[in-house]
DNA sequence: CGCCCACTTGAGTAAGATCAACCCGAGTGG
DNA sequence: CCACTCGGGTTGATCTTACTCAAGTGGGCG
C-alpha cells in the first residue's frame, strides 16, 4: 500500500502535469492516503447524483464521462484520459455526471481530508488542481464553441485533434493515429449530432481523405493540414502556460 | 484604499459565496492588496489573448463574456454577475475570452501574489476559488447540454431560469422578473442560434405566455411551471453543497 | 431631420433529424 | 458446428427545423 503514493508522485512529476516539486512537497504527497483503484472495461466508475468526496484522477485507460438527460437524450461531456480529474471530490461533493470505463482503467483516489493537506503542505500541487479544473472548463467552452458555431466536419476534426494533443501531452506518443475505443454513437453524443448523421459525416471525412475512424482507431492523414483547415489552436489545452501573452492595456 | 479589502471581505461573507470565516482568515483578507476597479458601460474588461495574472471578481453590474471565433462567428460563453470569477488569473495566466461591461461594472482585483497568501492564511477562501471554477465548469457543461440536446425554446427558458437562480443567489432578489441588459443577438450567440431565429423563438414564448424578454428585461410568468416543463434542476449552481447525495455503492 | 441599431416578418433553402431497412461480425446456446 | 441474437455500422427516402436572404418597422440620438 505504500506503493501507491510513490506512483502518485511519479504521476504528478512525469505525467501530463510535469510538476516540479521541492522535497517538502514530495514528502507531503508521500504522506497522503492515496490508493490506486482498478475498473474493468465497461464498469461504472462514478454515477450522477452520488456523493464522491474523494478526488479521483485517471491514470491509465480510456473513460467516457456523460450525463443522461431527463429528456432521454445523452450528453457525452468528455473522454478523460491519463492525468484528467474524474471527480472534483469534496470541492463539490456531488458528481453531476457519470463516468464509465471504456477500457480497463486505473485511477488514483485521494481521501477527502488530503485535499486540505495539499493546500497547506504542497500549495503548488493544489494550484495545479485548480489549473486542471480550469483546463476542463476551457475544454468544455471549446466544445461549446464547436457544437454551437462550427460545422459537423469541423467539430469532429476538432475533437480528434484535441484528443491527439491531449494524448501526446499525457505521454502516450501519437504520430497521426491513435486508439479511440468509442462508438459512433458516443461521438455523436459528444458533438451534438444523431449517430446516423455522425456516420455520414465520418463517411465524408473518409472519402475526402481527411481522417478515418474505424474499429476504435483514429487516423489523421495530415494533422498539420487539418489544424490549418479548421484553425485549431491547441493553446487552451496547455497546463503550464508559456507566458507569451501581452499584458492587457489599461 | 484601505476600504477595498473590507468590502472584499464583505463580498465573501455576504455575497453568493456566503463563506464562514475565522478571525485569522478575515485578518488575512484584510491584509491583501485588493483593489476595486470600475468600468463604464460598454468598456472592455478583459481581452482574449492578453495576460491577466491577477484574479478578477465581478462585484456589481452585468458583464458579457465571449470569444470571437476564427471563422468570424461569436460564442457568448456566459453572462457573469456578482460573485463570479472573471479571470482565472495566474492560475492560467492568459485569458481565453473577452469580457465586456454591459452596464457599469465594478470588480475586485486580487494581485498575483495574494493568491499564495490565501493558500496559507485563508485556506477556506482558497478552496472556494476551486469551488467557483468548478461551478463555472458545471455551468458550461449544462449549457453544452442545452445547445446540443435541448430544443431552442427549452434552452432559452433554461438560461433565463439559470440567471434567475444566480441572481437570487447573489443577493439580488428576483420575483419573476429581472433586468437582463443584452440584445437578442447576444442571446443567440449564447444559445447557438441565429439572431433571426432567436427572435422567432422569443416571439413564440411570448405568444404562449411563458416568458417575455423585452427592453432588457426578463419576465417569467410562472417560474415553477417553467422549471417543471423543462425539468430544470438548479442544483448544479449551488456553491455550498447540502450533502444530500448518497454515497457511490462499491 | 435623418441615421443607426435592434427588432420583426416573410419566403425560399439547406442541413440534419427521423423513419426504415439491411449488413456484418462476435458471441451464445442448442 | 450452425442457427440466432445483438450491437454496431451503413444506406436511402422523407420531413422538419433552423438558416439565409430580403425587406421592413420603430425608437433613440446626434
Amino acid at each position: 500500500m505504500r506503493e501507491a503514493p510513490a506512483k502518485f508522485l511519479k504521476f504528478f512529476e512525469e505525467g501530463p502535469l510535469r510538476l516540479k516539486m521541492e522535497e517538502a512537497e514530495r514528502e507531503t504527497i508521500r504522506s497522503l492516503a492515496v490508493s490506486e483503484k482498478f475498473y474493468a472495461k465497461g464498469a461504472s466508475i462514478l454515477e450522477e447524483g452520488f456523493t464522491s468526496r474523494s478526488l479521483l484522477f485517471a491514470s491509465t485507460g480510456w473513460a467516457i464521462s456523460y450525463k443522461s438527460m431527463s429528456n432521454g437524450k445523452r450528453l457525452v461531456s468528455d473522454f478523460p484520459l491519463r492525468g484528467d480529474l474524474l471527480s472534483s471530490g469534496s470541492v463539490i461533493g456531488k458528481s453531476y455526471r457519470s463516468v464509465a470505463a471504456a477500457t480497463d482503467v486505473s485511477t488514483f483516489e485521494l481521501a477527502p481530508g488530503d485535499i486540505n493537506s495539499l493546500s497547506i503542505g504542497a500549495p503548488r500541487v493544489f494550484m495545479s488542481l485548480l489549473r486542471l479544473v480550469a483546463r476542463n472548463f476551457g475544454i468544455a467552452t471549446e466544445r461549446l464553441a464547436s457544437v454551437s458555431r462550427r460545422r459537423p466536419i469541423e467539430r469532429t476534426i476538432w475533437l480528434f485533434l484535441e484528443m491527439a494533443h491531449r494524448l501526446t501531452q499525457s505521454g502516450t506518443a501519437v504520430a497521426g493515429s491513435y486508439d479511440f475505443p468509442f462508438t459512433q454513437g458516443d461521438l455523436a453524443d459528444a458533438l451534438g449530432l444523431t449517430s446516423i448523421h455522425m456516420n455520414r459525416v465520418l463517411g465524408e471525412m473518409r472519402r475526402r481523405n481527411l481522417v478515418t475512424f474505424r474499429n476504435g482507431r483514429v487516423e489523421l492523414f495530415n494533422a498539420q493540414a487539418l489544424q490549418d483547415m479548421i484553425l485549431f489552436d491547441p493553446e487552451y489545452l496547455s497546463l503550464h502556460w508559456a507566458g507569451s501573452a501581452k499584458p492587457m492595456p489599461t
